[in-house]
DNA sequence: TCAAAAATACCACAATCGTGCGATTGTGCC
DNA sequence: GGCACAATCGCACGATTGTGGTATTTTTGA
């Protein structure tokens, strides 16, 4: 407790990235941003990953996503696994969707492009310290659109709300007998009401009625 | 062609929105950028659906997503209906995710907080109509999570190949005896397979082994 | 108020399923 | 050679399912 006398600590970033001068002028452009420090600057995922075995991880890493030996893709999960409170932005060159949305997947909190500005970068930074994610507006279309298609419409097959209540129970796997003892109806009943749910989704068997209310969201 | 002379085109858009003080505010900002034109404002869906019915559609609706009557995302629906290659960006007092994912989902392209800086409400018509899609950080960070929850990683319960198909003639909803006809293989020897799957994913019913591999994504 | 829709109940029977056994063959591995 | 494992095949039997009916009461909507 002696000498905090300057400020609040810098936020401490990483930086793992093969191309030497645009790792230098990244390396710099932090640096010289008030209220960031860049601790280190690797040439690949392995070195960083020696690094943190005996140096406390950064709040953030910057990462470049085409490295050689283990990708930017690996080392994310890597990263996350061993300090998954840090959070790592993707550097990429171009703006290939698809490695971009794998690396989000893996954790990735993410991504910018390499000839950002520097206001950019030091943007983004800000925001996934708050908490969010960072993408431009492309990746984000590519990403509600994976969404939407996750969540197609829910068909309508005009199921009463009784149906769907035994539907839900036949999606759990309960028997008919069981069914029954859980709505206090009898067996009878519950056979009756499970015709009428074939009928209504055109099917004929157990295994027919669960993949159908799974693959359209029917539960 | 007689009197192409001065520009381009104006974008142009249209605004939805029911506090007339805000209305007017953003109707000078954008009628004041250079290349876009607000043409016309309205204080509810149901007045500027009215409108679409004789008026060529705009390039971008901004839309208030908390309107009385039709609210904004009925109101997103609507116009996507009739007109889906209009942008629609929501327009919203707080940041409320639920909402705006709603409305994503429904086909808007974009949300604008309503004290957005003037350079943020063009920069965001922009971005949609360049196809993308214009979200913050922390609407983004919702969407990447729910997206992690739908494709959560795939349990191993270590099924060998044979397991795998069989499992995958189940989930469709294939016998006994249909599945050994597809594979050429003994009524039995389909069982066995059956039980050993049970016994592995913990199951004893159909309807449990297709739920399993469906919410574990194992088909 | 009256008809339609939904929920309830019952019966019977063939087909299919789940599960208890046991057994042979081929393959890879140490 | 011996061991583990996957794939194959077999039998028996009780439990459950799917399907063909019919029929009554309650709820809903026009």
């Amino acid at each position: 407790m002696s000498d905090q006398i300057n400020t609040v600590a810098n936020i401490s970033l990483w930086l793992v990235e093969d191309n030497r001068h645009f790792q230098q002028t990244m390396f710099s452009l932090i640096n010289e941003s008030d209220g960031f420090e860049c601790a280190f600057a690797f040439d690949s995922c392995e070195e960083a990953l020696e690094k943190l075995k005996n140096a406390a991880p950064p709040e953030v890493i910057l990462l470049d996503i085409g490295l050689k030996g283990m990708n930017g893709i690996e080392g994310v999960k890597k990263f996350k696994e061993i300090t998954p409170a840090t959070h790592i932005i993707m550097l990429t060159i171009q703006d290939d969707s698809n490695t971009v949305f794998e690396a989000l997947c893996a954790g990735a909190s993410g991504y910018l492009l390499k000839d950002s500005s520097p206001e950019r970068v030091i943007e983004s930074v800000k925001e996934v310290i708050a908490g969010g994610v960072s993408m431009n507006a492309h990746i984000a279309k590519k990403i509600v659109d994976m969404f939407k298609q996750l969540n197609p419409p829910k068909g309508n097959y005009r199921l009463t709300e009784r149906e769907k209540e035994i539907l839900s129970f036949l999606v759990t796997g309960l028997s008919k007998k069981q069914i029954a003892d859980k709505l206090f109806i009898s067996f009878h009943t519950v056979n009756t009401h499970i015709k009428n749910i074939y009928e209504k989704l055109h099917v004929n068997t157990r295994a027919g009625v669960i993949s159908k209310a799974f693959k359209e969201k029917l539960v």
